[in-house]
DNA sequence: ATAAAATTTTAGACTAGCCTAAATTTTATT
DNA sequence: AATAAAATTTAGGCTAGTCTAAAATTTTAT
């Protein structure tokens, strides 16, 4: 049996709360993300629990069964593809590519999103540098760190973004940040703890906590 | 205001069942597209003509006004973009496309559909050689013939079909009848009116009245 | 011209997904 | 441990889109 568009969206939304360890989801995060009211929060939770697809005991939150993570990770599969179709091949910039992908995720056909892959050239990581789930529903989240873990004098690779907002993503292209980036961490201002950084060894510039807070980094 | 998926749907589908002349549609008619009841029919063809988009008349039948026209032939064009997506990027044949953009047409946004149409060259056609409204929603029905209309002796180019099944166009692939073939129309039988055509000048084969019936040829 | 047949509409009902208001359960605070 | 606050669920209701059965209208055929 099929899951509906909302349905989907709900897994979708628990997986990405319950991050890594699988914790449970309250119904009011639920309602908060998925911009409903508990009480109907409450309604789709009975049902997909009816359906398998979660873990849930009145008043105790939820979590996602194996079969509802399997539908997840699928949806979170195709986003992710679907926004590197959306930058990579028809040109948008990486704040545009989000309410669009939140569309197509939904289309069903499990050729689409293969033979969508192999046209992308089976890319591992999306436009804002999340992992793409492989068609086996194997996701491994890499271990970045983000950048107000970085010591003074570190030099790092800019990988992905925490905050997904068009308003930030456009805030690092003014600032000349994008994926790939090398950001040395030159000074951080004891007060505000806003960071001073050098971006591939040419211009330095300040960001600020909240920008350094949202930034994904590796070592190298 | 936005319409809904079903909306589109209806709107599309009284396009193509009113034709070129813009006939009054029928409720059944309507029912057996949708694959709904009729009475359903009715209640949608109330809202749709509250809206603006149709012009209703109860026990009448319906028109499509310039408006939903308007929306029809947006979908339509999506559909059809989407198509040569499939066929020419994603490597799909042309008897698989149908049902993927048949999901792929409802989904929104201006940008998306002028930039897909970009990154496709702005093809006029579809792999059924439908032609594709242009971002200004003017849809050109080019006047091809069918093949039932050609005189024995006659050499024509096949320009598309007008059965869209799957079936219909993978027996087209196995007889090696291709959008462009060159059909000459050696002979036809007085009895079946099942006809022997030549194919790009080499193999000759029979087709039946039933495949005849639903070729889009042009005289050359 | 009119009765039978076909088509279409109305009436009343169902499901999915949402809502508000009220009731219940859990958690936090004294 | 008792109670106040917060979180969650239940109850009852709404809309979109569908359905069946019955009523109304149009078309067809005598």
């Amino acid at each position: 049996m099929q899951n509906s568009f909302t349905e989907e969206n709900y897994l979708k939304i628990i997986h990405s709360l319950s991050g890594r360890d699988g914790a449970e989801v309250s119904t009011n995060a639920l309602a908060e993300s998925t911009a409903t009211r508990a009480a109907s929060v409450t309604d789709m939770l009975r049902k997909l629990a009816e359906k398998g697809l979660i873990n849930y005991k009145k008043y105790q939150g939820v979590t996602l069964t194996e079969q509802g993570e399997k539908v997840a990770i699928k949806v979170i599969r195709k986003h992710r593809l679907w926004e590197v179709f959306l930058v990579e091949k028809l040109g948008f910039g990486w704040d545009e590519v989000h309410d669009i992908a939140e569309e197509l995720e939904h289309i069903p056909s499990e050729i689409l999103v293969e033979k969508l892959d192999t046209f992308l050239g089976h890319p591992r990581f999306d436009p804002h540098g999340d992992p793409i789930p492989d068609a086996k529903g194997n996701l491994t989240e890499p271990d970045y760190l983000v950048l107000t873990d970085v010591q003074i004098g570190e030099k790092v690779r800019m990988m992905g973004v925490l905050d997904h907002a068009p308003s930030f993503l456009q805030h690092l292209d003014r600032s000349g940040i994008t994926l790939g980036s090398v950001i040395e961490l030159k000074e951080v201002n004891d007060y505000d703890k806003s960071a001073s950084v050098q971006i591939n060894g040419g211009q330095t510039l300040f960001i600020s906590l909240e920008v350094s807070k949202n930034l994904l980094v590796q070592r190298r």
